[in-house]
DNA sequence: CGCGCAGTTGAACCTGTTCAAGCACCGTGG
DNA sequence: CCACGGTGCTTGAACAGGTTCAACTGCGCG
């Protein structure tokens, strides 16, 4: 079941432009923000698809387009100049990007996984701002959400430890109401992760080494991370 | 001069239930964000005063109010439970805060020093997104301006050193066009600074002496910098 | 005058980085 | 089928940037 929009009803109009309806596994992280389609912008949506690594903007270029993800994993990201990157999302199906943006993206957005997403032309956000109520509070709430995993992000970048830093983040990927045994994929690698919570490969290698060493959890792959003992893996975290 | 907000014209109708019209030094920071006042929202506006270090909301409050800030300079943070805080923003005259939070607020208001403030009930929100489009487009582009700015300093924090921090930190506190010789007032103290940078008091303390001894900055008080170099500055913030 | 707070400076320490090597998995090609 | 090379992950050891702890300074204010 699928969280409603706050407080005005959707038309139940569905996009019908293309066929990549999702249906994936990667679908249950932060699943708080409305899982609305764009509907009234319908006739103005385009689909398309990028391969593992593909970039579907790179901060700096023109904004004219605005993406609500469908299928697969988007990596949000900024890049200094000598190179140190910090990924500033992951976004999963349901999820807008590019909306921030002024003229121009401020940060490089890149598919973790092959993705399908819906692109809209700018100009039909502010036409909706100025007519569509109900598309104006989707959007509205996407920036608002946004803006608060910014800054809990910043909390955890700026005040945890590299260990607290790795457990929150294997618990923000897990259901709200994970339990012992759940099993969490990381789709993104380790340099991802890394870049993510502002530390290195071998700080996020050695930290899931550690809570695997001490039971709080199982790694039948790289990729994909068994919660063994929520319990402590919050305590970790600081939670 | 002011910007003015984008593309929609505002009724130049002026909130009249107070006094406190804002003029003062320290609105030089961060004029991006567009200077409008709510005026739709008039009718349901209150003004309310804050003595220096006094909490305008904390984390965890019903969120039933959103404030505009009007004089002063206010401090948003998160603490951690042990102690731990992190300085998200330092809001300035102009902005809005309190409107990413749903129910309940999800983060810490405070006067850095003594501050007037315009609240507005949250509910009044809702009703300029339904039919107020220029009010809506304002607080859009407000939200819009709050995430773009945690993201480049998720990148602040998260990947560059203690002085490209503290270099960083003054050049965004001086004008956008600032020329050598300038003075930045730092109304905040050393600790709102070292956890606005998440770093220590020591640590800022020591950069400061650095760009002193270096030439890049003069202290005529611990409150004031005057910018010396701002070229070298601008190498060391990494800019 | 003396207290108290904010800021500065110094020195030891520690967390996470850096550099370097080793390992496991996997698709390719012989 | 297995050798091969590549990539991504893990592990180890030395290093370093920033923290921590502590002392000192300077200034405002009672």
């Amino acid at each position: 079941m699928r969280t409603q929009g706050p407080a005005i009803a959707m038309p139940s109009l569905q996009v019908s432009t293309g066929n990549a309806t999702a249906s994936l596994a990667t679908s249950r992280v932060a699943p708080a923000a409305p899982a609305q389609r764009l509907a009234p912008l319908a006739d103005r949506a385009r689909h398309v698809s990028f391969a593992r690594g593909a970039a579907i903007f790179r901060d700096g270029d023109a904004a004219d387009r605005i993406y609500e993800v469908r299928n697969g994993v988007v990596r949000l990201s900024k890049t200094l100049a000598d190179g140190r990157r910090q990924v500033l999302d992951f976004v999963e199906p349901d999820r807008i990007i590019g909306l921030h943006d002024g003229k121009v993206h401020g940060a490089t957005a890149e598919a973790v996984t092959p993705a399908v997403l819906v692109s809209y032309p700018r100009s039909s956000v502010e036409t909706a701002m100025a007519g569509d109520a109900a598309t104006a509070c989707r959007l509205m709430t996407e920036l608002r959400a946004a803006a608060m995993r910014s800054e809990v992000r910043l909390v955890l970048v700026g005040r945890k430890t590299a260990d607290e830093r790795v457990a929150t983040f294997l618990l923000m990927r897990a259901h709200r109401d994970a339990a012992d045994g759940e099993e969490v994929s990381l789709p993104m690698g380790r340099a991802d992760i890394a870049d993510y919570l502002a530390v290195t490969i071998e700080t996020v290698s050695r930290a899931l080494s550690k809570f695997k060493a001490g039971g709080l959890i199982a790694m039948p792959g790289p990729q994909s991370i068994v919660l063994r003992d929520i319990e402590r893996l919050r305590d970790v975290a600081g939670l």
